[in-house]
DNA sequence: ATGGAATCACCCTAAAAGGGTGATTTTTTT
DNA sequence: AAAAAAATCACCCTTTTAGGGTGATTCCAT
C-alpha cells in the first residue's frame, strides 16, 4: 500500500479549516498533517510537516495567500499549492498560478472533487474548478473579429517581440518600406500613434 | 425536461466515429444530430444540423481540425467546439483555445468524462483533461528562480509592452539614466543586447 | 470592377537605442 | 559589522529607429 497523502492545511475561517480537516482527514490515504490560520504562523513549522499538498486560502491576515505561494514554494519546493478559494478574479488566478500554484479551487466545489483534485496535483495533475477552465481558455482565445489583416497582425505580433522595423523586414522577406506601410495602417485601424500604444490596444482586444 | 443538447461529431476514423456517436446517442439528454469525416464534408452541410456541441478531432484529411475551428465559428457562433484529440502538443493547445475551442480533451479520456464535458462545454464551462490541464497551468508559471531582480523585472515587462526607456522611467518615478542603468544589467544579465533578444530570451526562461 | 490587401518609394525630423565608464546610496545577506 | 547585491543617477559618444506625409503598383476576392 502506498503511504497517504500527506496534507497541510492553511485557512483563516476556523469553521471552514476544521470541516475541510475533518473531511479529508476522514479519507482512507489522505492524512491532514498539519492546519495553521494564516501564512505567519505556518512559515515557521510548516517545513517540519512535509506536506505533499498544500490548500491555501487567498484571504489570510498578513501575508496574503498569492504572496505566500513563492514563499512556501522556497520553503517546500516539493510540495504542491492547491488554492482554495472563493475568488474568481481573473488576476488573482493568473497571479496564483504565475507564482507557483499547481491548481485552483473555488469553495464551492463538491467535496469529491477536492479530494480527487488532491489527489490529481500530487501526481503532478492540473486541477481547476469547471468556471476557473472557462476563465482560463478564455483568456487564451483571440477576439475573432479583428480589424487586422494577416498581415498586420502578424507584424504586430513581431512588434510586441520588440523587434525593429528591419528585423521584421529580414524575417518576413519583405521590404522595410512594406513593413513601415503595413504599421502605418495598424496605426490608423487602432487609432494609436506608437508601438506601445499599439501593444496595448492589441492586447486589450486580443487581437494577438 | 429539457431539450436533448444536439452534438456533432467531426473524426475521420470511422470505428471511432461511430463509437462516440453510439456512446453518446445513447445517454439520455443526449442527441447526436450528425457525424462527418472531414472538414470539408461537414462544411456544406453543418449549418443545418444546429449543433450545440461539436466534437473535433485535429487529424482530419484536408482542412485540419486548428484551421476548422474558425471557420466552424463563423458557420456557427453559437456552438461550442469541444477538441478531442490524441496530441498533447502544448503548440497546438493553445492554437486550439486561441481559435476559439471551448475545451481540450485526450481520447484517453473515459467516456463518461466526455459526456460530463460535453454537458459542461454546453453551460459555458471549459472542460480539460487532467494533462492538458497542467500543461496549460505550467504554461503560466514564471521561473522562480529568476536571475533578475524585481527592479529588472518589473522594466523587462514594461520593454515587452514596447515602451520606450523615457517612458519607462515615467512609469516608475525614477530617471532616464536609472532605466539605461538597469536595462545594461538586465542585457549582462541575460547575455543579450537588444530589446527583441531580451524579450525573446524572457519569455523563452519564463522571466516574464 | 471595386476595394482591400500587400507590396515598395522617397521626403523629412526628433527620438531612441546601445556601448562605455563611472559614482552614490540603500537594502539585503552573510 | 562587513560584504554583496540592488537601485539610483551622470555624462561621454554614434548609429539606428520611429513616426508623419504622400504617393504608386500589383494581386486577389467579392
Amino acid at each position: 500500500m502506498n503511504r497517504n497523502i500527506k496534507i497541510t492545511i492553511i485557512e483563516d475561517d476556523e469553521t471552514i479549516r476544521n470541516g475541510y480537516a475533518y473531511l479529508i482527514g476522514a479519507t482512507e490515504g489522505y492524512e491532514v498533517v498539519s492546519t495553521y490560520c494564516s501564512y505567519d504562523e505556518a512559515s515557521k513549522k510548516i517545513a517540519s510537516d512535509r506536506p505533499d499538498v498544500i490548500l491555501l486560502d487567498i484571504e489570510l491576515p498578513g501575508t496574503n495567500g498569492i504572496d505566500a505561494i513563492p514563499k512556501l514554494k522556497k520553503l517546500l519546493p516539493q510540495s504542491f499549492i492547491l488554492i482554495l478559494t472563493v475568488y474568481e478574479s481573473e488576476k488573482l488566478i493568473f497571479n496564483a498560478l504565475a507564482n507557483g500554484a499547481s491548481g485552483y479551487l473555488t469553495k464551492n466545489t463538491p467535496s469529491a472533487k477536492i479530494i480527487e483534485s488532491i489527489k490529481e496535483v500530487k501526481d503532478g495533475g492540473g486541477p481547476m474548478s469547471i468556471n476557473i477552465a472557462k476563465l482560463v481558455i478564455r483568456s487564451f482565445q483571440k477576439n475573432q473579429e479583428s480589424p487586422l489583416s494577416k498581415r498586420e497582425t502578424q507584424i504586430l505580433e513581431l512588434i510586441g517581440e520588440g523587434k525593429s522595423r528591419s528585423q521584421i523586414a529580414k524575417d518576413l522577406f519583405i521590404d522595410l518600406e512594406t513593413v513601415r506601410s503595413h504599421i502605418k495602417n495598424i496605426y490608423v485601424k487602432l487609432d494609436v500613434n506608437s508601438r506601445a500604444d499599439a501593444i496595448k490596444m492589441a492586447k486589450q482586444n486580443k487581437l494577438i
